[in-house]
DNA sequence: TTCTTTATTGCAAGTACTCGCAATAAAGAA
DNA sequence: TTCTTTATTGCGAGTACTTGCAATAAAGAA
């Protein structure tokens, strides 16, 4: 709630316009427990309304990310998955054999982080973060071949 | 030349069979000085033959990424490009602001790699790899408003 | 060389997402 | 409160990519 509240003040106070169609959007993603794709905001609002769109909620979605309020990830399962920052930050390690997720620890970005701001002043998003890789089966399974 | 060939004898030895789309499609991608889209290799080759048809193109650069014979990269223009490791490693840094793309020494990702390698037995994709984040210009801009 | 197996292709339909444009409505001004 | 400006929405069309399935053809066996 607090959470949600925040947001759509801070994006006010950057010159955007609060619409119901933005609140709902918002509510929806920063209540998800988990990351949520736009088709999935859509069904939950459809419970409570079916007048949004599905174009304003990608593009809704599109704004928080752009603005820094959630996390955009891709992780290879054809849809792109959003998150707000309620529920603390995390690595995905995707598997680009099984499209297995290994959830790491932030940690292990951190010196990552300083050094891109030093180097090229590049404020990097890390917070959630996905790596493409090959999970441990996997290396074994083509070892073995 | 020879590294197309060196690709084609991997994927053979892997149990792939190898095909005239697969081999045309891995010569483009893998002469291109650049990253490639698919429509991009489409185009490529319809100048020698106009039987290719795009979901092979795809398929194709998805094996190719999943078996590590390219990088696959979101670079949030719509499209996603794939390019062979000919032309050495690099570091995409993506502005989610204004879509510049800086490219970044590889260096700085060394421990990063060994890190995931320890930590979880992730073989991780570092070679050609995309930050998102915020450049120093928008950085700019977004505090003077 | 011919046969057999089955991976790969082409096609057409489907999904995820984007974009241009006219209509609507938020937010500040009067 | 009403007016004005212009950001935002909904719609429909378009683009990028994926998938199921029947037809084709690569690769090893005979």
């Amino acid at each position: 709630m607090t959470h949600c509240h925040t947001i759509l003040e801070e994006l006010r106070q950057r010159g955007y316009r609060i619409t119901p169609q933005r609140e709902m959007i918002i509510q929806a993603v920063s209540h998800s427990p988990v990351h949520i794709t736009a088709e999935e905001v859509a069904e939950q609002l459809r419970a409570h309304t079916n007048a949004i769109n599905i174009a304003t909620i990608y593009r809704t979605l599109e704004l928080l990310w752009q603005e820094g309020f959630a996390c955009r990830n891709d992780l290879s399962e054809g849809k792109i998955v959003y998150a707000t920052f309620q529920h603390g930050p995390h690595i995905h390690l995707v598997c680009r054999k099984c499209n297995k997720v290994i959830d790491a620890d932030v940690e292990i970005l951190n010196s990552l982080g300083k050094d891109l701001q030093r180097k090229y002043d590049f404020q990097s998003d890390l917070d959630h973060f996905s790596i493409f890789g090959v999970c441990t089966d996997c290396q074994d399974r083509s070892n073995s071949m």
